[in-house]
RNA sequence: GGCCCCUUCGUCUAGUGGUUAGGACGCCAGGUUUUCAUCCUGGAAACAGGAGUUCGAUUCUCCUAGGGGCUG
């Protein structure tokens, strides 16, 4: 495909642009075509959606039906569009460690290991055969060159912020990363596709649901996923911190640290879900002050800002998306690091995320091991 | 087998001769949220049954169904 403009262009250089139809990935690809930059945009088929039953949610990372409203607008604004089907890997890798965590008994998040090992790495292979110097995506954050090291900071809209699940970038992709949504607030995107003529969009709610499971029933996907583990595992028990017996379950693989609603009421007090047992299929049952905790061990670590993080290193540490984050000090062991918080954390769940933090940087991030 | 004390939303309970019968947990629905959760708002939901006394009973009395004390 020609583009008879692109003397004029090559002077911003030729970006990738990851759409999902959303109003921030679609704005994101405005913006950077106005601003001048060759414009290539891409949607990346991540799930067959054909038989999962519809949504007309459209902003999550990873929306329904929507590679056709991608492509519309590329075709309004005159840049090509292409769709990467990335069913495979991301299948085989996304899903396939989203059913094996909750198998060991842990909290995954899939939208941080999709970032980290398929949607950048798919995006910048395609970014090299087609010639583009750079990815973007409607992240918001940041990313500068500081260093010599490409460093990851919150958006300025500190509500929408998501460089927590950024943690896990590596320096060569964030060489070529732009993410043009970080220097705004929501309000000011809304705004944008609204002056552009793209009102709907910035009506359509959001999706919060994990993309391969548009039902939003996480629980009903493993038990069609794993045959016959619903049988195995219901009808585990209940403890409390004393290890009495308070009830039964409908197996460990359906709760979470964290949870509360359990379907059953056990006392006074609200309970919630302060520990899994895969091996006996328990689910320690206590109060919310049970949850608290002063530890844990970090591991799977990327570094953002340095190569590494010294010992007794102050940062601000998010344990959870939207955890607004607790001071602690981390002490490096081993590969893992030792996370100690200055004040209890709420709902410490191993296979989240942990992030640290200095000021509005990503020092870097792990998986939470124990805590 | 005699004389005492219990019985309220699904659960644990508050309470009164006239109340919208209150709360907590659980449940449901919204909100927040690119994971799972948390969190916030709202909602449904009960006086064991029967007969009295009373202007009026969930409350007082009596009777029929489920738990604790002294005697044999």
């Amino acid at each position: 495909m020609a583009y008879h403009k692109a003397d004029k262009m090559d002077k911003k250089g030729k970006v990738l642009v990851a759409m999902s139809g959303g109003i921030d990935s679609t704005v994101t690809a405005l913006l950077l075509h106005e601003q001048g930059y060759e414009v290539v945009g891409i949607t990346m088929k991540t799930w067959d959606y054909v038989n999962s039953g519809g949504s007309n949610k459209e902003t999550g990372c990873c929306s329904l039906d929507s590679i056709n409203d991608a492509r519309q607008l590329a075709v309004d604004c005159g840049f090509p569009h292409i769709i990467l089907d990335i069913r495979d890997e991301f299948g085989d890798y996304i899903i396939d460690n989203f059913v094996d965590e909750y198998i060991a008994g842990r909290t995954p998040n899939p939208c941080v290991l999709c970032n980290t090992h398929i949607k950048w790495e798919a995006l910048l292979k395609r970014a090299d055969q087609l010639g583009c110097e750079y990815i973007a995506t409607g992240h918001y954050a940041q990313v500068r060159k500081e260093n010599g090291r490409y460093v990851v900071s919150k958006g300025i809209d500190e509500w929408k912020d998501q460089s927590y699940v950024l943690w896990g970038l590596s320096q060569e992709c964030l060489s070529r990363t732009i993410f043009p949504m970080g220097q705004y607030h929501k309000e000011d995107i809304k705004q944008m596709a609204i002056d552009r003529g793209y009102e709907e969009l910035a009506t359509k709610p959001e999706s919060y649901e994990i993309c391969f499971i548009p039902d939003n029933d996480y629980r009903g996907f493993l038990k069609r996923k794993v045959e016959g583990l619903e049988e195995q595992v219901k009808g585990g028990n209940f403890i409390n911190t004393k290890g009495e017996v308070i009830g039964t379950h409908d197996g460990y693989p359906f709760y979470t640290i964290g949870q509360r609603k359990l379907g059953v009421s056990f006392g006074l007090e609200a309970s919630y879900v302060i520990e899994i047992k895969p091996e006996t299929n328990e689910v320690v049952v206590g109060s919310k002050e049970d949850l608290n905790k002063q530890e844990m061990v970090v591991k799977g670590l990327n570094y953002i800002k340095y190569d590494s993080i010294p010992d007794n290193f102050e940062s601000l540490t998010k344990v959870r998306y939207k955890h607004q984050g607790e001071q602690s000090t981390l002490t490096n062991m081993d590969k893992e690091i030792k996370v100690l918080f200055h004040k209890k954390v709420e709902g410490i769940a191993p296979g989240q995320s942990a992030v640290f933090y200095e000021g509005n940087d990503v020092l870097g991030g792990g998986f939470i091991a124990k805590q």
